[in-house]
RNA sequence: GGAGAGGUGGCAGAGUGGUCGAAUGCGGCGGUCUUGAAAACCGUUGACCCGCAAGGGUCCGGGGGUUCGAAUCCCUCCCUCUCCGCCA
């Protein structure tokens, strides 16, 4: 959600921001509402005023022993206008609020200009894509030849975009995972987080995803109004929903590892093939909750962090800014990592770190106590994968296959697989 | 799942339908005293909206109702706690 006196006061500028994005946003249509608000709000509270005023008369009349009846005649009357007014009142409030919340963040200064995947510049490089002296296969080949990756039988059980895995596959994508939780808390200063995967509408309008984005979610049957969550970021970041954190409290860093859920809506006939996009995966996210002034610092420090993963899993990477065009709705920044796929010739996103700066931070109402005002002040809120764990895992298979369709572990995963040092082959 | 109790300011905890945005205590902040600190004493201390300001308005878990007027009465939902049952 955006700041409201930015919204009526730089109207223009917010309106060129959102513009760069390619979001049509009726600027004359939400000044008019606008100033329909402020009309309705000054008649309703003069109205409350007045009869607020005429109502403790009646009290001191009463208390002094007059006889009060004039005085109820008189009021009654204003009770009415004042409950037509705030009918009205209500319902352009209400108007202005589906506005605000359908708006994107504005962008920072820095996003380059661009619509599409395509205008994505690239920021830096790490590692060079192996030679493997064969023919690479991708981790479908890989995984379904060990008979360790089964689409087959996860069809069976639910249906498309779900995976099965079994055995030292299994193992493996489990010691990313620990791999991942142990990194982050141990070596980055993050505080291990275990939270519900299932949320309420509330958590999912604080972080973005509701009203606007229902479709790519999964919500329960049943009477509970629960939705599954799509990413980690849901939970943790709304672990400060509605709170003022004291100073010396912040940064605050959480990692989690959860599974995610996506329905996946509009990508019907992407990548259908393997598990690059499925309905459930696991992902282990980082999530830093800070002040303002430190924002774009964490930013850097904590794609670092996500960066660190790759470089110590050993698996070539770049990092990208995202366009106008291509940063997410609630996000003011974006980075995205990109690992590279032997099986695909390409690279593939597998982190995307973002800062909401006050975004979600307004949604949610997470303030901070600042000591220079006194006041409480919005927080700015980051997230960034650290990675998605499916996709570490195809990474791995793809970079780390042999000619004799085998996988080799890495070292950093090798206490986490009991001493085995290669899969199958 | 059954029975009961309760949700009030940063925390604890009062509050007869009118003078209650709310007693009191703790905590916080400022001051007096002190070489400094503690103690004691004095003062001060919620959030949000409109407004340049003066000022006005809203908020006692959420929503609805009764009333001229609701923290207080009624309905409903949510949450917390206790006991029983069940379970990992």
């Amino acid at each position: 959600m955006l700041d409201q006196k930015l919204l009526r006061t730089e109207l223009a500028a917010v309106q060129a921001n959102l513009g760069r994005r390619g979001f049509p946003f009726d600027a004359p249509a939400y000044r008019a509402l606008e100033e329909r608000r402020k009309a309705l709000q000054v008649r309703v509270e003069e109205a409350r005023n007045a009869r607020n005023v005429q109502s403790k008369s009646i009290g001191k009349a009463r208390a002094a022993g007059e006889d009060i009846q004039p005085l109820l005649d008189a009021v009654r009357s204003l009770g009415d206008e004042l409950q037509s007014a705030e009918d009205e009142f209500e319902g352009v409030q209400t108007g202005l609020r589906d506005v605000q919340l359908s708006l994107p963040n504005l962008l920072h200064e820095s996003v380059p200009a661009g619509t599409t995947e395509a205008d994505n510049v690239e920021i830096r490089t790490w590692g060079e894509p192996a030679e493997l002296g064969f023919e690479p296969q991708d981790h479908v080949a890989l995984g379904v030849g060990l008979g360790q990756l089964d689409f087959d039988a996860a069809a069976l059980i639910t249906g498309a975009r779900f995976t099965v895995m079994r055995g030292p596959l299994a193992r493996l994508h489990r010691a990313i995972i620990q791999f991942m939780l142990n990194l982050h808390t141990e070596q980055h200063g993050y505080t291990e987080i275990y939270a519900p995967y299932l949320v309420n509408a509330r958590s999912l309008e604080g972080t973005g995803q509701l009203p606007k984005f229902g479709a790519d979610l999964f919500a329960i049957a049943g009477d509970q109004d629960f939705y599954l969550i799509p990413t980690a970021e849901v939970p943790v970041t709304n672990l400060v929903r509605d709170s003022i954190i004291a100073a010396d409290q912040l940064p605050l860093k959480f990692v989690a590892h959860t599974p995610c859920f996506r329905s996946e809506a509009g990508s019907h006939g992407k990548d259908t093939r393997g598990m690059i996009r499925q309905h459930q995966f696991e992902k282990v996210e980082l999530v830093q909750i800070v002040r303002p002034e430190d924002s774009y610092a964490t930013l850097e420090e904590l794609t670092g962090h996500a960066e660190i993963v790759l470089q110590m899993l050993g698996l070539p990477y770049r990092v990208t800014a995202l366009c106008a065009g291509d940063t997410g709705f609630g996000a003011a920044k974006t980075y995205d990592i990109e690992v590279w796929l032997p099986g695909q010739g390409r690279y593939r996103e597998i982190s995307s770190c973002s800062n909401c700066e006050s975004f979600q931070a307004r949604r949610m109402s997470a303030r901070w106590r600042n000591p220079a005002t006194g006041k409480p002040e919005l927080v700015h809120t980051l997230n960034g994968s650290g990675v998605a764990a499916g996709r570490a895992l195809i990474a791995i298979m793809e970079n780390y296959q042999t000619a004799d369709g085998g996988i080799r572990v890495p070292d950093v995963l090798l206490p986490y697989m009991h001493g085995m040092e290669r899969i199958g082959g």
